[in-house]
RNA sequence: GGCUAGGUAGCUCAGACGGUUAGAGCGCGGCACUCAUAAUGCUGAGGUCGGCGGUUCGAUUCCGCCCCUAGCCA
């Protein structure tokens, strides 16, 4: 049964370029529509850029430009950049449209109307220069927890912790370099406790369907576990998006349009016309919650919660259809590490365009792609000899060592018959292939790709044994040539029908070659005969490795500006992939045995008295410590020796001996600030390590 | 620390509801072939299936603990 689909893919910012990262996203979505299209299916593919924010705001202030013409700019290269890699949207747009305007209007009023909406006043920084409220990445100052300079207002990149902006130690506005004042502002929820056990429901039916991974599941019912907080959905002017209707100065936080913005799309190319049967009145239709249409989105693992929690929430509050399918890949890694502006692992898709052919890397991504949320490594050199052995010394091979005999004693005309010899062999190698659709369905594409492949070696190790280039030689045995030929290019052809959704540029081309149009996956059940086909042309060539060299040598930059792998910018824009690099460089220059005197001075050993210590609820192993350390003052350690000291009240008044200066880290019962040291091997033997009365609390330990 | 995943050949990964010699691709060695873009075929070497315990006639597969890696903690 034919099948109607809506497909997304998550929206790119439209603060930047298209790099690798996003082409795991629009790669992975892609190949699935080609793929359920040759199914038979009708599928509409959507996208749009993700024009709202600050960041979009302050950046088109620097240039000296509005944000429209900003974000215009942005989306003719998005648009270029998606095409020239065979990403074929039906309809590709933007948030900052009418369209998007009106719809989100439309659920927002729904569910202001359905109850769902609350406001309340919230206390937030204001830079007083600009008068404007500051997001959280907009204000710096020092790391409550590590005292570290220069931190964000969310998150402090050295020891990981995470806060409220209003804690910061001297806090400094990024855009003005004023010092911000608290103020208060009125701000719009949405109640999503409303929406708890719907969405409880929703993701279980959703596991069971096969529209959310397992693990997406799993993963999500932390969130329930202390029940689900209202959504602040407000910002106060200015800001670049949607006013908030009969709230002056008061606009949508960006994750409420941009999800709206896949239907947005959708919408526009309803009205449009542009797509033969689909007209205006379909959209009303989709929307509808028993319509029987599907919604598929694809996402990356950084923005789980919106697409999960927050939009079906959204949808149904509005009393609207929810999502069918939420499909949610891994980061790209290069070489193993993030992507680097340094060490030029860093890729636009536009300079990727520039030295290599799309498809390897469609064909690359495919390869390592399976349906679950593991981030997938681009490693140069496997890049390099997989493209080169699978499309060209496997795929492309049989075309090429076929074609020339076939022109050269029958004309380029194919057998009418495939070799009786040979009974069965097409009809086995199309029944095995005919798995790759729900394959491709199921997003595993690299065991797809593992089955392609499996019939290529078949067809070449046909062709070798039956060596037509003796045959050749043999007047009498041309019908016998004949039909290894046209057995062999009928595997070539059926290959290159299962790859076609992976490598569509090259396989039109292969296509071409063969004088043949099929439109879907069952044409591959009834081999090519009796026609003519063309001369053969290289259908792509080898990789070569100077060009990927040159490609990373023209993406290194000194500058080492922080980036996200991730596919979309905006939702948990960690500067990650810089501190990434330094976490993998530590990791394989750090194990020599010994250490020198350097860099045991690096550590703050100190004596701390122990004023407090209790077993922390909700953990088997904890014990929370509150220490006197001297001039440090108290620190709070939480230490993971609850099975040695049953009784933790017993160890108040002990002098303990602690690393003072190892990184905070933030637990979910609260800050440690530091490590105590025991002796043993765990579980029982577990002894704490002290020092005589007399030690003075904070005193150094050398 | 909690949680979610992952740790299987040099690399990327598959797999086993527990059962004879643990698989594939790439890479590497040898042989063959010469139609083909130094392409192809055959063949070989390479693994204590992260560690330790337990259940079992039998575990890499199940259970427990531990170690390591990645991500999330609004």
């Amino acid at each position: 049964m034919p099948r109607e689909i809506l497909v997304t893919s998550a929206l790119p910012y439209a603060n930047g370029r298209i790099h690798l990262g996003h082409m795991v996203e629009h790669t992975q979505s892609d190949i699935w529509v080609r793929a359920m299209r040759m199914a038979g299916h009708t599928v509409h593919y959507v996208c749009a850029d993700d024009a709202h924010g600050t960041s979009i705001m302050l950046r088109a202030e620097r240039e000296g430009i509005t944000p429209e013409a900003l974000i215009e700019g942005v989306w003719k290269e998005h648009i270029a950049d998606l095409r020239d890699f065979g990403v074929v949207y039906d309809h590709y747009s933007s948030t900052h449209t009418e369209a998007n305007r009106e719809l989100t209007y439309r659920i927002w009023q729904a569910l202001e109307k359905n109850g769902h909406v609350e406001s309340k006043p919230v206390k937030q920084l204001f830079d007083p220069e600009r008068q404007m409220f500051l997001p959280d990445r907009f204000i710096k100052g020092e790391c409550p927890v590590c005292h570290s300079k220069d931190q964000y207002g969310d998150a402090c990149e050295v020891c990981g912790s995470t806060y409220n902006p209003i804690d910061l130690i001297d806090p400094y506005s990024v855009v003005s370099g004023a010092k911000p004042i608290e103020k208060e502002s009125l701000h719009f929820f949405v109640k999503l406790a409303d929406f708890e056990s719907l969405l409880k429901t929703w993701l279980e039916e959703r596991r069971h369907a096969g529209g959310l991974q397992s693990e997406v599941v799993n993963k999500l019912k932390e969130w329930f576990a202390d029940g689900l907080r209202s959504w602040d959905v407000s910002r106060d002017a200015p800001y670049f998006g949607f006013e908030i209707p009969g709230q002056p100065d008061k606009y949508f936080y960006v994750w409420v349009d941009a999800p709206v913005g896949y239907l947005a799309a959708f919408k526009e190319l309803c009205d449009s016309g542009g797509k033969p049967g689909l007209t205006a009145a379909d959209f009303d239709r989709f929307l509808d919650t028993g319509s029987g249409t599907e919604m598929v989105h694809f996402i990356g693992k950084d923005i789980i919660y919106f697409h999960t929690l927050f939009w079906p929430a959204m949808l149904h509050g509005a009393g609207l259809r929810m999502p069918t399918q939420v499909n949610v890949h891994g980061f790209l890694t290069v070489d193993g590490a993030k992507m680097s502006k340094s060490r030029g692992t860093f890729v636009n898709a536009r300079t990727y365009l520039e030295h290599l052919d799309p498809d390897w890397l469609r064909y690359y991504l495919a390869s390592m792609l399976g349906p679950t949320l593991t981030d997938i490594d681009l490693d140069l050199k496997a890049f390099e000899e997989r493209v080169n052995s699978h499309l060209v010394g496997k795929w492309v091979n049989i075309a090429s060592r076929c074609a020339g005999f076939l022109h050269k004693f029958f004309d380029g005309k194919l057998a009418a018959t495939l070799p009786e010899t040979a009974h069965g062999r097409y009809d086995a190698a199309a029944a095995k292939l005919e798995a790759c659709a729900a394959l491709y369905e199921s997003r595993d594409y690299a065991a797809a790709m593992r089955l392609i492949i499996e019939v290529a070696d078949e067809a070449n190790a046909y062709v070798a044994d039956h060596a037509p280039w003796v045959m050749a030689k043999d007047e009498s045995r041309r019908d016998e040539l004949h039909g290894v030929l046209t057995l062999a290019l009928n595997y070539f052809r059926l290959l290159t029908i299962w790859l076609a959704p992976v490598v569509p540029t090259t396989a039109a081309r292969a296509f071409e070659f063969l004088d043949d149009t099929p439109a879907d996956f069952a044409a591959a059940l009834r081999p090519l005969l009796g026609h003519a086909i063309n001369p053969f042309k290289a259908l792509a060539t080898r990789i070569d490795p100077k060009s990927i060299e040159a490609m990373i040598e023209v993406s290194k930059e000194s500058l080492q500006p922080s980036v996200s792998a991730s596919s979309s910018a905006h939702p948990n824009p960690l500067p990650q992939a810089e501190a990434g690099d330094q976490r993998a460089q530590t990791a394989t220059s750090t194990s020599p045995a010994t250490v020198s005197i350097d860099d045991f001075a690096k550590l703050d050993l100190r004596i701390g008295k122990v004023r407090v210590c209790e077993a922390v609820e909700g953990s088997d192993k904890l014990l929370r410590f509150e220490l006197d350390a001297g001039e440090l003052g108290t620190r709070q350690i939480f230490s993971g020796i609850k099975s040695a000291y049953a009784e933790p009240a017993k160890l108040v008044g002990r002098n303990v001996v602690f690393i003072a200066n190892l990184a905070p880290r933030k637990m979910r019962f609260g800050v440690s600030e530091g490590m105590i040291l025991s002796a043993g091997t765990g579980g029982n033997d577990l002894f704490l390590l002290d020092a005589d009365q007399g030690a003075g609390a904070g005193a150094p330990v050398r």
